[in-house]
DNA sequence: TCGCACGATGTTTACGTAAACATCGCGTGA
DNA sequence: TCACGCGATGTTTACGTAAACATCGTGCGA
């Protein structure tokens, strides 16, 4: 059939078209039309090669990937996207990198998404405030993405939620959400209850504690783990002190922490801030850990380069990356996904912030 | 035309196909057509009301808005780069987010890229080998971006250039890469020339120095000018220590620093690396800054909360960011995007871990 | 008053791929 | 020996959009 002319005078007209098409500037992109031709096979089984379809003999297979090679084809991800309706996408929507979790939980998820053959889109959001997040979401329905992978709190998210475009699936992480979307959450709860029982379990009569932001669910459930396990153990519940994860806020409460002579331990709701606490503690005199112990929560590749290395609960975001890619990529099959939640555990790392309370 | 007859059974034939093309699950996205047949218009019509055409008279295109609003519809961006071409998406290559300035640099990408309607592709390299960087390559040539930006030594580049596809732009960031692509750097010899000037500045004999690991041109270019900065002032040049960057590297620094009696002034190649070194020097009673002055490179966010306040030279990733999408968005306008390297200045952000030296 | 220009809208077509269906030829069993 | 089946390959078509071209009607100047 190559050799046939009508056949060659259509493949010149072709050419013809198509430099015509590709205008002035720059040359059009190889098609498997032309990788087609070069082999001298029809176009479907350019695709046939291309997609690893099993009935193309050997030897036909080896002329159209020589094919391909000489003339640099690569598929069209547009057209390949247009026809079978999938990207191949996963799309990331966030408010910040500033916190260590939320980038180690976004490199595990292009880490995962990519091993499948994904890519991952982000979509950072800058200012949180309803209308931003109904925007971000506005464009991500029009953006090429198969599932959402949402790293925020989910109040945020109820509002835009109408905006969603049905069929894409929504995996939210480390936010609650509940029953509507399909959530991958670090174990909050019992990761701060470690972290209290580890300092009563020292002797402590009781844990101080300073929370993250008030909007944070992370940050609230943290700190009503810290209330109930102080209150199951019958011991005084300190007032609560509130940061807003940054070491600056962490160490603003530390000065407050440094005034109080009965305070011995410390539960800070993370990393950042129990730098910025150990430095207030520092400054005012006050050793860590002999007078006071201090337990972080994250366990961020610093925590152990503070002074002195911080005891704290390491949690696993690559894990929660993992599962959030593996529970988008079955919605993405399912159509309906589950609901459910996933926690991942946390494990307590204990370093040299924490020690018995001073013998008074 | 839209009360015609025949119209309304074209009407009904096409919803009809469109169930069975919807097949058993799930329903098709809603489409021009779709919207243009509501509408009572064609869908040429509609792309145009779509696209912010001029020529649609208002009722007109009210009336579409109407529709589309109705129906739900969202343009299918599949569909739209492939006639058009382009997708509207940056790749982002990079080997790791476990540096701040990966993740500072990343984020500003991704949020100017969105203010200019661009969405940001991750691609993340595992291991550093130039195999991976190839792989990586030829994925982001079969991935639909216009432009790709690239976070790492260019060395390692350089093997898998050869599969970038053509008609891509190229930025580099914060890496050498001279003439081939358009580089955006942040001025690392300037800003190490400052920190060393800062230090003998404030009296003290000579500088040592914690490099960063030998393969990073930004390590190196550091190094390089702490090396001539000395040399300029006619000071020996002490033996160079090198980390990974890492704070525990660091750490391992600074116990050889603090056994160096004469070393009263240190600069350090990153902030990470300086905590480390900071702990090295606290933990063998060695003050900062009465007895050794440190100084950092990066500005991380933390860095005012070190024990003592570290100085530090002021990266400005945001605006490193900046650029790297503003050169990306000229390529692809350009087709031949210029070459150039753009240098984005530091700041020294003087703290409290440098004064001069103790009197001997 | 007639024709032409221009603005608004419709129709056709192509972008590159892959599913669905069509065809062709060869081997095998009755 | 012939028909049938099956594997390999080709042909047609549709995905949703937007550029290019076609058409239609209206208003204005000669």
């Amino acid at each position: 059939m190559q050799r046939d002319g009508v056949t060659g005078e259509t493949d010149a007209q072709g050419s013809a078209q198509r430099r015509v098409a590709a205008g002035s500037r720059g040359r059009r992109r190889v098609s498997m039309a032309d990788v087609a031709r070069r082999a001298g096979v029809s176009s479907q089984t350019v695709s046939r090669v291309s997609n690893g379809h099993p009935s193309v003999v050997e030897s036909t297979r080896s002329q159209v990937l020589a094919a391909m090679k000489e003339l640099g084809y690569r598929p069209n991800s547009a057209a390949r996207a247009l026809k079978s309706g999938q990207f191949r996408t996963l799309g990331i929507i966030l408010f910040t990198l500033s916190t260590t979790g939320n980038v180690r939980t976004l490199e595990a998820i292009a880490t995962s998404a990519a091993a499948e053959g994904y890519a991952t889109t982000l979509l950072p959001v800058a200012v949180p405030t309803e209308g931003e997040v109904r925007g971000a979401f506005t464009r991500l329905g029009e953006l090429a993405v198969d599932a959402i992978i949402v790293i925020m709190e989910v109040h945020l998210l109820d509002a835009a939620a109408v905006s969603l475009p049905p069929g894409v699936g929504v995996v939210v992480a480390d936010s609650d959400a509940g029953d509507r979307y399909s959530v991958v959450d670090t174990d909050q709860k019992g990761g701060a209850s470690d972290a209290v029982r580890h300092l009563l379990g020292l002797g402590h009569g009781t844990v101080w504690h300073v929370a993250g932001p008030e909007e944070s669910y992370a940050a609230q459930r943290r700190a009503d783990a810290w209330r109930s396990e102080l209150q199951r153990a019958g011991r005084d519940v300190p007032p609560m002190l509130r940061g807003d994860w940054s070491a600056e806020s962490g160490y603003r409460a530390g000065l407050r922490l440094a005034q109080e002579p009965g305070c011995t331990a410390v539960f800070v709701a993370n990393d950042q801030m129990a730098l910025g606490v150990l430095r207030a503690l520092h400054d005012h005199g006050r050793a860590v850990p002999d007078e006071v112990s201090v337990v972080g929560f994250d366990d961020i590749p610093d925590a152990g380069s503070f002074i002195p290395p911080l005891t704290t609960v390491h949690q696993d975001f690559a894990e929660v990356g993992r599962r959030c890619v593996e529970s988008a990529l079955r919605q993405i099959g399912d159509a309906q996904g589950e609901r459910g939640t996933t926690l991942v555990p946390t494990r307590i790392v204990v370093r040299e912030s924490t020690a018995p309370p001073p013998t008074a």
